[in-house]
RNA sequence: GCUCCCAUCGUCUAGAGGCCUAGGACAGCGGAUUCUCAGUCCGCGAACAACGGUUCAAAUCCGUUUGGGAGUACCA
């Protein structure tokens, strides 16, 4: 039998690092056993998913260096390898009328509203919260007659109602065990005709010919509602494999707002594929040898399934940093320069119109950008305080800012508009403090203390505007300096 | 609440009953090399969640507890 495994991301938003992550492991299994590794994509939410969400988790998954044997882009026997297009060819529906010509599944006419109310109920008589399942023993004829009509409805697979069920996961010691009481009658077909990602992914699976389906463990608790769509569709199910899932620091599903997860910001911040592969490998296959640098290439050499972690990792950026600079260091001299070049000419599109009115030679340019591109600068006490005010003046001007700025950080305002409102009113609140003090609001001028400002983070006394330069310069190195001055005035 | 999954240094892990007074890597700390920094090299501290079994022998097997996580959508 040949292999043949798949990712099916969804395309909504950024492409995730998860995504890389089990793709990962897909593509390694995939490449030890001389089989097949596929893309599909799933859009069936058509409210959350698009095009161009698509077409980076193309251009990410390129970029990597998992190529894939076939998918949306590459073609392929099995297409379409879009789940939207496969809505267009009836494909589940014809799956859906099946299992309700079966008595499989049953349509419901509940409206959400209903829906929420029995939650309600349920979560507050602390009972396990699903569907009642009071459509279910509607009559079929006259269900049928109700669909027919019109009627809005989705469609609902039906759960046995006792014994149990069974299902042994190779990474597992034990088998998963579970009451089929307690599985709800999952939605199928939702009110738009569109499958839900149960129906779909198992008729894709099957339709596409997957032999293993290696997925995070967010997926063990619908699994048998998987495997159980599997049998009434009188398929032979795919093996499922359940791998941990990626954490934050704090042991949470890893998420947006605790760790960058977006594969865009990994290739934006110069991070070499074969250092993101190297650390997600890692995380979910230690190597056979001990080696802690290796390439997929390698690694797909030596990939045995059963000694992937089922502990979801911590996602730690400090070793992916280490990783990193063994594989920067390793890199050619070519190579190298055209990471350099990649990296200098990000910045320049930004920099360029900032600068641009400023220049005289093509030369200056190296010069005038330098705040921009240095990770620190140097700060001379006597630039860095006015004349007619003091450093102990000048020091609380700054912290004030500081404090300002970070409370701009952590709302997410860090746009020209965004600093320099949170500056001018931390500059008014000082005045309106000592009112009528003719030497605190002079202090507080912008000719004054922005220029304070402008040396804290630029190092030096001329920049472009102010603003401009603290929002291309971004938060982190923004405060950093500023502190930096303040210590310096210390 | 209900259901399921997981559990070795701060983090990633090695370990499939004796090779374990638990090994490696990252991070931290100290030292060496060095004009500086980075790097490199050397060294230090740091873990089998707890309690019961099984066994001549348990990090490894079983049970209970504790802790953490996930799911509980007409999202995937």
């Amino acid at each position: 039998m040949t292999v043949r495994v798949r990712i099916a991301p969804s395309p909504t938003g950024d492409p995730h690092v998860g995504t890389g992550y089990i793709g990962l492991l897909n593509w390694c299994f995939a490449r030890r056993h001389g089989g097949k590794f596929i893309l599909r994509i799933e859009d069936t939410d058509r409210a959350r998913c698009t095009e161009a969400s698509a077409q980076n988790i193309y251009a990410s998954l390129k970029w990597l260096g998992l190529d894939y044997d076939e998918g949306p882009d590459v073609g392929g026997e099995h297409g379409p390898y879009v789940q939207s297009e496969r809505v267009a060819l009836g494909i589940y529906k014809r799956y859906s009328d099946q299992l309700v010509a079966q008595g499989d599944a049953y349509p419901c006419f509940c409206s959400s509203e209903t829906l929420d109310g029995m939650r309600k109920a349920q979560m507050a008589a602390k009972q396990p919260v699903m569907y009642d399942r009071r459509c279910r023993s509607l009559d079929p004829a006259e269900a049928a007659r109700r669909v027919a009509a019109g009627e809005a409805h989705v469609i609902r697979m039906k759960t046995p109602l006792e014994g149990d069920f069974s299902y042994k996961d190779r990474l597992r010691a034990k088998p998963t065990v579970k009451a089929w009481a307690d599985i709800d009658d999952q939605v199928l077909l939702k009110g738009d005709g569109w499958p839900t990602y149960h129906l779909a992914a198992v008729v894709d699976d099957h339709l596409m010919g997957i032999t293993h389906v290696i997925r995070a463990e967010e997926w063990l608790n619908s699994l048998p509602k998987h495997i159980l769509l599997n049998q009434m569709l009188g398929f032979t199910p795919p093996e499922y494999v359940h791998v941990g899932l990626l954490r934050n620091a704090d042991k949470s599903k890893i998420s947006k707002r605790k760790n960058p997860t977006s594969l865009l910001w990994y290739r934006q911040q110069g991070y070499l594929p074969e250092a993101l592969l190297n650390f997600l490998a890692q995380l979910g296959h230690s190597h056979p040898e001990g080696k802690e640098q290796f390439s997929i290439a390698d690694l797909a050499s030596c990939f045995d399934l059963d000694r992937v972690n089922v502990a979801g990792p911590v996602f730690d950026l400090k070793k992916l940093d280490h990783l990193q600079g063994l594989w920067f260091r390793q890199l050619t001299p070519e190579r190298m320069r055209d990471e350099v070049v990649r990296a200098i000419d990000d910045r320049f599109a930004q920099l360029f119109p900032l600068v641009r009115e400023r220049l005289t030679r093509g030369a200056d340019f190296i010069s005038l950008a330098e705040p921009f591109y240095a990770v620190t600068v140097n700060h001379r006490a006597d630039e860095l305080v006015p004349k007619g005010s003091d450093p102990a003046q000048i020091r609380g001007v700054l912290e004030a800012f500081a404090k300002a700025l970070k409370e701009t950080q952590a709302a997410e305002q860090w746009t020209v508009a965004g600093t320099e409102t949170a500056v001018r009113e931390a500059c008014s609140a000082a005045i309106a403090k000592a009112t009528e003090d003719a030497a605190v609001a002079a202090l507080w001028s912008p000719k004054v203390a922005f220029s304070a400002l402008r040396v804290a983070v630029t190092g030096r006394p001329n920049s472009p505007p102010l603003f401009d330069t603290i929002a291309a310069l971004g938060a982190v190195r923004c405060l950093e300096r500023i502190a930096a001055a303040v210590q310096r005035l210390r």
